[in-house]
DNA sequence: CGGCCAACCGGAAACGTTTCCGTAGGCGCT
DNA sequence: AGCGCCTACGGAAACGTTTCCGGTTGGCCG
């Protein structure tokens, strides 16, 4: 293994010239760089990242966190996978790594994240898909050491999350069925302790609201983003008298399970009831009909969660702490969903028509008409 | 930060002595390793990765490689994350930790793996969903670093792969075929230069000719793993006039498309035809009717990596190479499958019964019965 | 012509570990 | 009593970088 001795000694220089020929400071003439770039190829010399980590005091790298037993707690991060695409091209083109901090899912200590993150000398730590509750999370957002979630509001002194734009995307679709003809439109949530709910029940509320559709109680349902809490609510709005005539899922899989509530019911989507989803997850498009649903963008929000946490650790690298900068760098990121439309929505069928609905029944999965604008 | 020679001064021992003892080296008296454990933790002391890696030469590390731009190439990986989330367990329970090389998906430079590799001191790297005949990936696993890929039969000095056992999976899903009374299957196989599809097809094959089933030129159709291809397949066996009345198909998402251009032909599944998948995807369990399929087990899977990698690098770390114990390490891993029955297999159609067939046409979606053991 | 500055480079001290080698004492054996 | 072995420990040399503090040129200005 050739080291920057070998490759001082190949081109008769120092140590010191060649260091700062390969990392690209300014008092190395072009040419002893050349000659030093040219040898460094030729003889194959590679950095040592651990020799550099130990001296810099920092590993330019940034650990990710995620709980693989997280999904069986009743909440979801659809796709993680491409938000972690998202996060490796934004660090690849910052030339950083990324570390998997194993969470050590069982037994672990309360400081096991943190001090993994210490002992890498990480520059920050990105949080996805892990219960924000247990101490062992604490521990490492309390510390200090940068750190930005995925969907989860957490808070400590060098903290932020992203997130999609929620609400936007609540109020899309809102709009989007209201376009369409539809006044009477009921909402599936998520778990009240999750922030994507929240906002999403929101945003539909109050465009509900400002557009004057009707709402009642019975119109907002609770489920857990899994499959059959979708279908137990489809079957409630199902037996509903005042039937709405579309319903806004707060997630893809729980849409998916209302179709079939609904489908079992023997109410056809989307001619007697149109649904919109959240999310788009791939199931989205592999379903008939297809379902029509708000996006989110996982590579802008791997993108943005890279971006946040170069932000912070910015923030904080000069040896006075930058108050201003930090307040600046902990401020939420927000990234910007997308309607995408498939064949679960459509307008309202005319009363005279629902009415005689009762008569003959066809196949379940019409090809869908085109939509006007 | 506290470093080893502020806890060898606080116990008024040597710095040697410290290392020894949290170590777990045995020169050390059970009394003292007790005192310099207990101080460790009250001052918070935490070994530096960087310098421990710099004079041990590894990082216990091992390389994850995996290219997001892969899917678009007309290969897939269907459940990447479940078994990330296998290899990153087996690497927790070994104490060590999973860096994600940036595969720099544009402006690739030849060495790029490699040099990422050596620079960290890897002690191996997993590769999966990448093109296998990249000059980077090719360089990387011709260097003589361990390394083990997913469904890849990559060669070189230390390499393996493991892979589901693909084979079994097609015997298995003929056997159940047969088993419900079918005797006319045809299969949808994957890219020529696949391994999965290679060896799924081959068990169809091997087992369709066992079984005395008939064989037929159209009974085998190619697609990309992609809903589309199924789709176009299924159309294909659809026109055919002596139709299977079971289809296998080596992958979910293009199971899922033959479903649905049987659906469009009016063809119901699973009463007119059934259709079996394989890996499980999360959509199998989403779709109506539900996808019986031939299950991988992603967190298997995973676990069979780091293992074969572990062996490769034991095989090679005594200073002889032991030849015997390096061959033995490169023999491919196979993981077991699984056979999930949902809703998309049935006993074939007795002749009468569907001879009467273009009669009234029912519901797409009727709840099956339960399939007789 | 002396002094000053900029540009370029070298020596050497860190950084925090592990490990080789050496040593002091205790103990059993002949 | 002398010898050697074993256990527990200390000293110090690595490991491969970065960076601080200089030092040597050569050119320009006064």
């Amino acid at each position: 293994m050739a080291g920057i001795r070998d490759l001082a000694r190949e081109c008769g220089v120092s140590v010191a010239t060649v260091s700062r020929a390969l990392n690209g400071q300014p008092q190395v003439s072009v040419e002893t760089r050349r000659q030093i770039q040219e040898a460094a190829r030729r003889i194959g010399y590679r950095p040592s990242h651990s020799a550099r980590a130990l001296v810099r005091g920092r590993s330019d790298a940034v650990g990710l966190l995620w709980d693989s037993g997280y999904e069986a707690s009743g909440r979801r991060h659809p796709f993680l996978m491409s938000v972690l695409v998202g996060v490796k091209r934004a660090l690849g083109d910052l030339d950083r790594h990324l570390l998997l901090l194993n969470a050590a899912d069982h037994n672990a200590e309360d400081n096991a994240f943190l001090n993994a993150a210490l002992e890498h000398q990480l520059d920050g730590v990105i949080l996805m898909g892990i219960d924000e509750r247990r101490p062992a999370a604490r521990a490492l957002y309390d510390s200090g050491l940068p750190c930005v979630a995925f969907d989860l509001p957490i808070t400590g002194r060098h903290t932020t999350y992203v997130t999609s734009d929620n609400a936007a995307g609540a109020v899309e679709a809102v709009h989007y069925l209201h376009r369409l003809g539809h006044r009477r439109a009921a909402t599936i949530t998520g778990p009240a302790d999750s922030l994507p709910a929240l906002q999403r029940l929101a945003g539909f509320q109050a465009t509900v609201h400002a557009l004057g559709m009707e709402t009642r109680p019975e119109y907002v349902q609770t489920g857990d983003f899994f499959l059959g809490s979708g279908y137990a609510a489809g079957c409630r709005l199902a037996a509903l008298t005042d039937r709405p005539t579309a319903v806004f899922v707060a997630g893809d899989e729980m849409a998916i399970g209302v179709m079939h509530a609904f489908a079992d019911a023997g109410i056809d989507v989307p001619r007697d009831v149109s649904v919109i989803g959240f999310d788009d997850i791939e199931a989205a498009s592999l379903v008939r009909p297809g379902l029509t649903t708000i996006a989110q963008d996982p590579i802008a929000l791997g993108a943005a969660a890279v971006e946040a946490l170069l932000a912070l650790v910015d923030a904080e690298s000069p040896a006075d702490p930058d108050e201003l900068a930090v307040q600046d760098a902990r401020l939420p990121r927000t990234v910007p969903i997308r309607l995408v439309e498939r064949g679960s929505c459509a307008p309202p069928r005319p009363a005279w028509e629902a009415a005689a609905r009762e008569g003959g029944r066809r196949r379940s999965s019409p090809d869908i008409e085109r939509l006007p604008g």
